[in-house]
DNA sequence: CTTTGAATCAACCATTCGGTCAAGAAATTT
DNA sequence: AAATTTCTTGACCGAATGGTTGATTCAAAG
């Protein structure tokens, strides 16, 4: 095996199981041990990755923030809010569902302060958030949409749709233990898009 | 100072302090001698009102959980969704204006697998979403707002109002890193009852 | 005043955790 | 095949943590 496909290798197995490890335990009940046990290598060699805890937990917050920020491009190409905000519901669903380990670890760090990616939140997210917000301005100066403030929508869209992911646990037990089926999941993204696209008049 | 004041003020001290610490650093990062340190006792006096760290964290998940269900009180006297739903919310938001620590610790506790309070979930919470669902299908039986799923409207509530609770610090940092002030309280309040409230078609 | 149970607190202990190290195995290069 | 770099791994260490102990103080009841 090629050095370099090693390396890249090892690193994904660890950062996966790092993002696991971390979504459940959250950052203070992580231990490097169970990280590098899921991964299946000696704990020594994660130190070898990844220098600290610390390191390797930024690593893993930054992979879903770009995730998070490239399920954002549905809003870009949109000719109007019915298109965009619809394609941008639909997008951060899939998410929640293909990628919660990643929602709860980021919401894991953000409701602690955010102590280790601070910067994040206040240069590209601001940003992120500053050009959505213009856009959606556009809209209701278009007359395309109620004129609701963008930043509570923004905020309404985040939290619903990222609830399917960090709150999974008390809605499969709301279902009786039993995890959300493909059919559930198409009620839930309906139902969300539905209110939401009705609630800031875009659909009667 | 009568004892049984004394052991009641004693435990409350430490029971504030707990609530904060474990909603800022998580159960695991969370340690008995910042709280002591926060309730202004030695560590040891902790141990001697509550036994285990995991009994005290129990007891400050189940008071978020009585404050919780309280609210939900809102629903009960209403004679139909606009405002049945509408002082629910109003009462959500007010808990997390409020009660922001007890609402993070809840998520915290919720999101990595409920290993204290699974047994609130299946019985409790379960009971009072059962009976809120079935308030919600006579609503859409009697024509009163849209045939929405009861259970994701639910989900729809809690996620965007606890957001504001959760997500402050991500709220307060797009917000120029300063705190909501009464007027954007208001504002948010308003946003996510309008939207919600026109989504279900309970209002024009 | 004496007794008794509750409350206080410093010192202590066993365990666990993040991180280090050194010695060697494996792969790459010269 | 020698030299060099990368990778692997068990053993180890200091620091921190949850929890205990036992002596002491305090407050109220008799």
């Amino acid at each position: 095996m090629r050095k370099q496909n090693k390396r890249r290798e090892n690193e994904l197995l660890i950062l996966q199981a790092a993002e696991k490890v971390f979504s459940e335990a959250g950052f203070g009940g992580a231990t490097m041990q169970l990280i590098a046990d899921v991964a299946g290598l000696p704990k020594a060699n994660v130190h070898y990755y990844f220098s600290t805890k610390e390191a390797l937990y930024r690593q893993v917050v930054s992979n879903i923030f770009d995730v998070w920020l490239k399920a954002a491009e549905s809003f870009e190409d949109a000719s109007g809010p019915a298109e965009g905000i619809g394609a941008y519901i639909e997008a951060k669903m899939e998410i929640s569902r293909t990628h919660p380990a990643g929602s709860k670890v980021w919401a894991s760090e953000v409701m602690h302060g955010a102590p280790i990616i601070q910067d994040y939140l206040e240069t590209a997210l601001v940003e992120w958030t500053n050009g959505r917000m213009t856009v959606i301005n556009q809209w209701i100066a278009d007359g395309l949409m109620d004129p609701i403030s963008p930043r509570h929508l923004l905020y309404l869209i985040w939290s619903s749709t990222q609830h399917y992911a960090d709150f999974g646990h008390q809605i499969e037990t709301l279902n009786d233990g039993i995890s959300l089926t493909d059919d559930d999941w198409h009620v839930a993204k309906t139902a969300v898009k539905q209110i939401i696209l009705k609630g800031i008049g875009v659909i009667s």
